[in-house]
DNA sequence: TTGAATGCAAATCGTTTGCATCTCA
DNA sequence: TGAGATGCAAACGATTTGCATTCAA
């Protein structure tokens, strides 16, 4: 998969890159998830797009397609925060999460080196497989804030 | 929280340890996971529950409700494995999975030691967070026989 | 021009819930 | 006996889909 540099690259230019028409609805939809480095569900996402004056409704069905699409083109990431709801970031950007299961804060971090290595062990010793593509690792607890 | 160990206790009398009222569909619902060493849908357990000839048909909020009561009074654990529905393992054996994302399969693997070095540095860089309760880790790829 | 993208509404599906009834302790 | 457990059916809520219309290339 190629690399994505959302910090260089702008909205129209990465969608080209990738082989998507460029819509409105596309544009707009990239355009939060690279200003906003959060995680963003559809529903957070269809919000932001009825407070942009620059931009006409986008359709929740439509929302659900695009985060679909981009996540299959990789552009967008899926990620299971244990909540009611489907969370999706930029998938350009490699790090984990640590939520508070108490008031939902989330905070980023990095995957020491060292991860790799422990990955590499356990499919050294796995049977069924002999390589992985991909891993979550999210870290649950109750945040200072809470405690 | 108190260990389980489901390979000495039987079901009633783990129930009972937990403060359970000791009731068929809890008997039955707690002896299937124990039996079967792998994690189970609500669904699945709804079918392995019809087949039970020793026990009369259990509904399928029944199931749902136990499911959930068993996760919130540590028995069982609730996983992710990025499939349309939600798994559950008795939550004695700590372990993670690698989770086919052709075929479905599932292998269990022990975290290695270091592991638990790596989440302490983790959790000592966070700002928000001084300590940690659970993580996920599960790995996903193609397995050998989909290969 | 044309195949893909969108809007709209209805459908889907896993899961939850209200309520009457039953059952374990 | 009484609080908690269950069955049943309806509700719920996130997500998906069919279809007619619109639009980017």
């Amino acid at each position: 998969m190629e690399d994505i540099n959302t910090e260089e690259l702008n909205t129209d230019i990465l969608l080209k890159k990738k082989g998507y028409k460029i819509t409105p609805a596309r544009t707009a939809i990239l355009d939060i998830f690279i200003k906003n480095k959060i995680p963003l569900t559809a529903y957070e996402i269809c919000k932001k797009l009825d407070k942009l004056k620059t931009i006409g409704d986008i359709n929740e069905a439509t929302v659900y397609r695009t985060l679909s699409s981009f996540e299959k083109g990789g552009i967008l990431k899926k990620i299971d925060l244990r909540k009611d709801r489907a969370y999706f970031e930029l998938s350009n950007d490699h790090h984990h999460h640590i939520v508070c299961t108490n008031c939902g804060e989330i905070e980023d971090f990095k995957e020491s080196n060292e991860m790799e290595i422990i990955l590499s062990q356990i499919v050294k010793k796995s049977s069924k497989f002999k390589n992985i593509k991909e891993h979550s690792l999210e870290l649950f607890g109750i945040c200072r804030a809470c405690n």
